[in-house]
RNA sequence: GGGCGCGUAGCUCAGCGGGAGAGCGCCCGCCUUACAAGCGGGAGGUCGCAGGUUCGAACCCUGCCGCGCCCACCA
């Protein structure tokens, strides 16, 4: 039988015959999330804890949730997100806040309509097939019945939000808003309707701002022609030279109508103003010059294209050159009258680079060539500038009031590094194209008469007889942009919008700074008299696999959280995202660290479990100092210390570090050495009952702090310590006085360091020897008078696993070890020879290192300039640091000495 | 082409002027009456490279190398 084996059947044999004591609390003996999770949070709500209270009279704290796509499900970067801002808000909320979170949904245009789209083609139909009305319907019953499944995943998560105010970007009182500010804007000039190159998806058939394009260096071919020059009007026969121009997309040939040159570039001076022949089309176009062509780009001379490139349109206005189209909306060459119309655009880069390659005109090709390409950032299809007819936002007036507001602190980005960023965007933002050719969404409020009269109308107007609205919707993050404000009632004067705006903070990802955050800026501050919307921005990272990689589907490396809270809790996930949340940086994560995490909520249930059997309970007040052992003492003052600064960095966003504070308390502190002390003073009558408080302060404050991390099992283990209503709406343990009250005391801090050195040096010398952690060992201590040791001999024997020295005390091995700046000799009977080399070997090794040391301090301390400059409390630590090494230095040669040969 | 950030233990990351840290992984030992989802002990790092500032540099400055991200109308 193997030891594993073993010690299998062993444990079951304990675990039959242990019979739970009576006074053992009514706690499993192990902590089963997936029974206890759903009914906890339902309780919650019941309760009323997350429902705002306008008035209450407390502060208010309020935060809108980003809304999550109607079509989304809960992805393990929303779990972040909803961490965070779930763990801020509970944070206040027992400090005393009202709080609201405010939760919803976006109607996500382009991404609903796809979903419905597909649905639709399974049947073979698209959505001309049922018309604007019907397929609008349609989408409506989708959201009825599929949309907002993260909801209930939000729910498993723990959010605390108000699910009173559940709002979403198409409800009629979104829409009003929406609708009013576009009338606003309209009327204040902002908004304006134009013909320009926009980004074009012939795949979703609509415009899409510029953000909405995902730029991508891409293998494609550069081919340079050849353009010959026309014969003069008059004249017979060839012109008398040529141009060499470049092009990526050799079919937008068919458009050009015109090639330029650089005003000074004196190599084609003397062609400007006459015109070349335009290959295959045999349209003759003029060379013109103009500032934006760089001469020291490719020949210097570029091809026109006006209706498919931004620039080139630019040129074509400055020269009054026609724009034909030659793309329709889904990208198949039309109008050009050449064989290839009727081509996609894909087919026709081919089939044209091989005619103009049969006619002699392609003087050089280089393939493959990369460059940068756009891609629609819903379906990823290779977007095509495209001249058309949209509606913008004139920008540059709202943009730098929403750079000013961060400029001048009315809003805080966090962290600040990321402000930068910001501003770059917001500073040079182009105008914003908000016409989509969509049917999902809010549909522009213009109307126009057969005459071709426009009128703008607000909510409640009604359009004349016999005017059409305008077929188009807003961009998706029109309204989104609006959130801070729609959600809250704008435009009405409510109660609420009074009360919570401006928003306390906003909890996003970095990586929606400018689709999202700069928006929301933009039209808060404008509807708002210049409030902006959030005192407080904070930015997370993305989350990435456990190799650092961005997660995608296509790569395969996506994780399911929802998984992952199934297996190991809402709990563990949370603290597992929490601990590794640092603002701005992007995390990685890997099921392993949940699986971490799953172990810390049972490290703390199992120490909450054992103080419960041991009679821990929370009292008013703690007994008298003087009732206190130091092991009470300093776990006090820990827990006072990590209190402070655990609440500091929540303040400051910085849970990472909060949580990562948090669990090294809980285990290595609390779990490791109090617990394993208060049971030596648990056997003891005197010292019982106040450890049994103490355990239990310890376990309420540490169960707080954790609440907003890992709201579920600190929930049950609380109430069921405190026997109160919840923890949700319990107070925060910081702020005012110190938890314990108490002062705190080093000297008690000191002497269990010193208790703590003593049986790890023991451990590690019966490690060394290979004595079993069950074996007691025989062993006197001496020298523990003077080290002020003498009240915890009993503790070191327990946790040291040391047995008196009775009668026939044979010591074979003598450790010393240096403690409070005496040297305490612990003799021990190993019942044997003990393991010389094992011991002469480590022996060793410590002195290296301690020789180290001290020359490290001595030459610190040799150093004239040294003493002069160093200030004095560091002079004085190195100083400690060379005395303790030569104290360790001389205890390790004794040692060594008094090993037998 | 601009801007930002990062290179610290095998992996993921803290630390950001005075003793190189954590989690996971690895090695050894172990049921030790809260916890084997655990306990005890341990190995492993010229802190990317090169200069500089400083009594002292993983930390500040400069340069280089290698990664990553964002922005931009390189035809």
């Amino acid at each position: 039988m193997t030891a594993a084996a073993a010690g299998a059947l062993r444990r079951l044999a304990r675990v039959t015959d242990r019979v739970p004591p009576r006074d053992r609390a009514d706690l499993p003996p192990r902590w089963e999330p997936s029974e206890v999770e759903g009914p906890r949070y339902e309780r919650w709500v019941a309760a009323g804890y997350f429902t705002a209270d306008a008035d209450s009279g407390r502060p208010p704290f309020c935060v809108v949730i980003p809304p999550p796509n109607v079509t989304g499900s809960l992805h393990i970067g929303h779990a972040l997100e909803h961490t965070l801002i779930d763990a801020v808000t509970r944070r206040r909320r027992m400090q005393g806040y009202d709080v609201l979170w405010l939760p919803g949904m976006d109607h996500a245009g382009i991404a609903t309509q796809n979903e419905v789209e597909k649905q639709l083609r399974l049947d073979g139909k698209s959505r001309h097939d049922l018309g604007r009305e019907l397929f609008v319907d349609k989408v409506w019953n989708w959201k009825r019945e599929s949309g907002g499944a993260i909801f209930g995943q939000m729910r498993r998560l723990g959010d605390g939000v108000d699910w009173s105010r559940e709002r979403f970007t198409l409800d009629e009182g979104l829409s009003r808003a929406v609708q009013t500010m576009f009338t606003r804007l309209y009327d204040d000039e902002l908004i304006y309707r134009a013909e320009r190159i926009i980004n074009w998806c012939p795949r979703c058939e609509t415009a899409l701002s510029d953000i909405e394009v995902d730029h991508r260096e891409e293998e494609g071919e550069l081919v340079s022609l050849r353009y010959d020059l026309a014969p003069a009007h008059g004249s017979r026969g060839d012109g008398e030279g040529s141009v060499v121009v470049a092009t990526t997309r050799v079919e937008t040939m068919l458009g050009d109508t015109g090639v330029a040159v650089h005003p000074d570039d004196e190599r084609y001076a003397h062609l400007v103003g006459r015109e070349v022949e335009l290959p295959i089309v045999g349209r003759r176009i003029p060379v013109v010059a103009d500032e934006a062509v760089d001469p020291e780009f490719g020949t210097g001379a570029v091809k026109v294209t006006p209706a498919h490139d931004p620039t080139d349109f630019e040129i074509g206005q400055r020269h009054a050159l026609p724009a034909p189209s030659i793309l329709d909306e889904v990208a198949v060459v039309t109008g050009t009258g050449t064989r290839f119309d009727g081509m996609d655009r894909f087919v026709a880069r081919t089939a044209v680079r091989e005619e103009l390659r049969a006619q002699g005109r392609v003087v050089a090709e280089r393939r493959p060539y990369l460059h940068s390409v756009g891609h629609c950032f819903r379906c990823d299809t290779v977007v095509e500038p495209r001249l058309s007819l949209q509606w913008f936002v004139r920008v540059a007036p709202l943009a730098r009031a929403a750079g000013d507001a961060v400029r001048d602190g009315r809003t805080r980005i966090h962290p600040p590094e990321l402000a930068k960023r910001y501003f770059d965007w917001v500073d040079n933002m182009h105008d914003w194209c908000i016409s989509r050719q969509l049917w999902w969404g809010h549909r522009i409020p213009v109307w126009y008469s057969p005459e071709g009269e426009m009128r703008c109308l607000g909510p409640g107007e009604r359009p004349p007889p016999g005017w059409e609205q305008d077929p188009d919707v807003l961009d998706t993050w029109f309204s989104s942009g609006l959130w801070p404000i729609s959600t809250l009632g704008w435009p009405e004067s409510t109660v609420d919008l009074a009360r919570y705006y401006p928003t306390s903070l906003l909890v996003t990802g970095y990586d929606i700074l400018f689709f999202w955050v700069a928006r929301m800026m933009l039209f808060g501050l404008y509807a708002m008299d210049g409030r902006p919307p959030f005192e407080t921005v904070a930015l997370h990272g993305l989350v990435r696999d456990e190799l650092g990689r961005k997660m995608s589907k296509s790569r395969g490396n996506t994780v399911d959280p929802l998984e992952w809270m199934d297996r190991y809790g809402a709990d563990a996930l949370r603290f597992t995202l929490a601990r590794g949340a640092n603002p701005g940086a992007d995390q990685a994560i890997s099921e392993a660290w949940v699986e971490g995490a799953r172990n810390f909520c049972t490290k703390l249930w199992n120490a909450a479990r054992f103080a419960l059997a041991n009679g821990a309970q929370v009292s008013d007040a703690l007994p008298p100092r003087e009732r206190l052992s130091d092991a009470d003492r300093w776990i006090l003052d820990r827990i006072d210390a990590v209190a402070a600064e655990s609440d500091a960095l929540l303040e400051d966003f910085q849970i990472g570090k909060a949580t990562e504070g948090l669990y090294h308390f809980t285990w290595d502190e609390f779990c490791d050495w109090y617990l394993e002390l208060a049971k030596v003073q648990l056997a003891s009558a005197s010292a019982a009952e106040p450890t049994r408080a103490v355990l239990g302060h310890v376990l309420d404050v540490v169960l707080r702090l954790l609440h907003p991390v890992a709201p579920f099992i600190t929930d049950v283990l609380w109430t069921t310590l405190t026997g109160r209503e919840s923890v949700v709406v319990a107070p925060w343990p910081v702020g005012g006085a110190a938890p314990s009250g108490q002062d705190p005391d080093g000297g008690a801090a000191e002497r269990i360091a010193g208790v703590r050195k003593l049986v790890t040096e023991v451990r590690r010398f019966r490690a060394d020897q290979g004595l079993a952690p069950g074996q007691r060992v025989a062993a006197r201590l001496s020298g523990v008078d003077g080290s002020g040791l003498a009240a915890h001999e009993a503790a070191v024997r327990a946790l040291a696993r040391l047995a008196d020295a009775g009668a026939g005390f044979a010591p074979t091995a003598t450790l010393q070890i240096g403690v409070g700046g005496r040297t305490v000799l612990v003799e021990l009977d190993t019942s044997g020879s003990i393991d010389v080399p094992a011991e002469r070997a480590r022996l060793g090794k410590d002195l290296a290192t301690t020789e180290k040391e001290l020359v490290g301090c001595e030459s610190k301390l040799a150093n004239p300039r040294f003493a002069e400059r160093a200030p004095a409390d560091v002079v004085a630590m190195i100083r400690d640091r060379r005395d303790a090494a030569l104290a360790d230095i001389e205890r390790i040669r004794a040692r060594l000495a008094a090993l037998p040969t």
